[in-house]
DNA sequence: TATGAATGAGGCTTCATTCAT
DNA sequence: CATGAATGAAGCCTCATTCAT
């Protein structure tokens, strides 16, 4: 056995590191930043609280780190479909990559919303957010520009604030709302 | 000098009720609910910890208490618009309604939502109120059915949701949205 | 009407401030000092907190008067059998007496013995019981020395032990507690 | 400079505990359970209040394991001498041993007649501790029945009785009582 | 005389964080 | 790298007592 080069050892700490974010945020999510101890992160994912703070300086430094990969994650999604935006499918796309946030990260996006309401909490988080999403109505707002609808910007604004709408209803109760139906029902009414 | 008729004390009590929830309201809505200490709102209010407690058995039953005034003052504002809901100019009411709420409650608004994000937190408001919107959605459901809509229950969701995403936005950055053209680019969505 | 005299007020203050003493040897004795908060001692006596400070200067003064006239009574039980010490009649008498407190005041006996396991509680009422204790102890002693008795010191303490050893008990489980067959049995092995 | 190992911590845990049930008796026994302040054991243990919770859920939870573990001992003490009950020398041993239990764990005993006058404290100490008491009666009953006296229950019940007696009063004024000569009197008295 | 609103000290408990090993 | 004992600040709440009316 040769002892772990130091590459082996980065590659350790990273999954650790992965696997504590991942557990927090499914703690923080179920039961709120403030409800969940660092005591109970550290059981829950098998350490031992020293452990955690070898990985993260601070509580909110392990939340900031979770809102950083989800923001992340987000942009990906939306890079996946990113490119000029000027036929209805394109917009269809944007829509569907909004929805496809809620089903696949629907934890992230339920601490995004609780963090939000939280002020203090994970501010640098809510500013980056924030300009993701405003940068994002822009982008839109274009094309209802390009397409001559007279309030494009508010047009913008109203389907980001739709999409987080049906998101923050899903997560209330998600057995009530039926994403796929309003997903097309939404691209009906903004083509 | 003669000593305080009990009506005299009834009158003391409910201004200062009214007060203290008045400026939690205001604090939890600002700072959300586990930032807030009770000593805090004691100060903020005037009064010393140990009064509050005279009024409220708890923390948690302030919050209650708040959540209760806001959802009564919910029903109070739907119910000014309360009949049959058959035309365009009635479903404008509605949203209208809506409207008026984030425009007049604009803390409890805050407040809701933040509590909804905090499971544990104020259950019992969490499902009353939910209760409360879903009337509302099947009466607003019916409204698109007589007007042959294919997906009424869907589209009376959706403008349910949309409201709620727009005092989403609203709260998060006022500055940003413009509640009055919003409202109308809505109802000429839906109607 | 004329209005009332001095001596009628007078009545009253005395009646009023017995009945708060009763309610409060109640609650004491079933609750424990500590756990019976003065609010819960005016409700349960069907007045406010700010009258029963006109009565007692504080909680503990209201204890001590408690305790103060319930070693009144035990003195007076006494000195109902207060004579020469000689015939075993008259011990039995002494015994009799004994059990009758038990008997007659069982909440302030109760009370008694949960003060005496307080230090700094109604101190001057513990050393006040004590010396009335001893007082009683002397006379049995003489009792015993005249009938030859080689430990009458002893001998009388034990028989003062003995009955606080069944009030003991018979304040924890009285159901199980036969005072009667007790008396008889101690009586045929101390004459 | 390695961590320590689980054996380590587990000897650091027990010995910690028991420190702190042993400073918390003392002062409960000196005190009383309720002018005690969870502060004041930290305080007097050289310890911080918050590592008193790392031990115990609750200042009711560490009083009941000083009750526990002092019922405990009761026990052991009661089973060195636990045989046949049929001679006088055994009785004998018998109310030594009720005697030793004051004598080895005079602040233990304190504490438990303490309790028993608080309703609300330790109620399950309470209650084991009655159960203990009954064998123990019923042991004894035994010995008088054989022994054919007419009232063996009874008389059982008052040596116990008796025993408590002593203790009680030899807790209020330990000077004054002198628990060997007591002790050689009731055996005389019940043999 | 009588009320109960109001106070404030002090009690119990939690929890993020540190550190010796 | 890993542990969990230990800390201490801060939080929620209770309650004896005061006082304006």
């Amino acid at each position: 056995m040769s002892p772990r080069t130091e590459q082996q050892f980065e590659v350790i700490r990273r999954s650790r590191k992965l696997q504590i974010m991942q557990t927090a945020l499914e703690l923080f999510a179920r039961e709120g930043y403030h409800s969940c101890s660092v005591a109970r992160i550290a059981e829950y994912a098998g350490i031992s609280k020293g452990l955690l703070y070898n990985y993260f300086t601070s509580k909110e430094d392990l939340l900031d780190s979770i809102m950083a990969l989800g923001i992340e994650k987000f942009h990906n999604i939306l890079e996946e479909i990113q490119h000029e935006l000027d036929t209805p499918e394109e917009l269809m796309m944007y829509i569907h990559g909004g929805f496809e946030i809620i089903r696949r990260e629907p934890e992230f996006y339920r601490l995004l919303f609780s963090v939000f309401f939280q002020p203090g909490v994970s501010d640098a988080s809510q500013i980056r957010y924030r300009e993701t999403l405003e940068h994002l109505t822009q982008d839109i707002a274009v094309y209802f520009k390009t397409k001559g609808d007279p309030n494009p910007a508010e047009k913008a604004m109203l389907l980001g604030n739709i999409i987080d709408g049906v998101g923050l209803h899903y997560f209330l109760s998600p057995e009530t709302v039926n994403l796929d139906k309003l997903e097309k029902i939404i691209f009906e009414l903004f083509k």
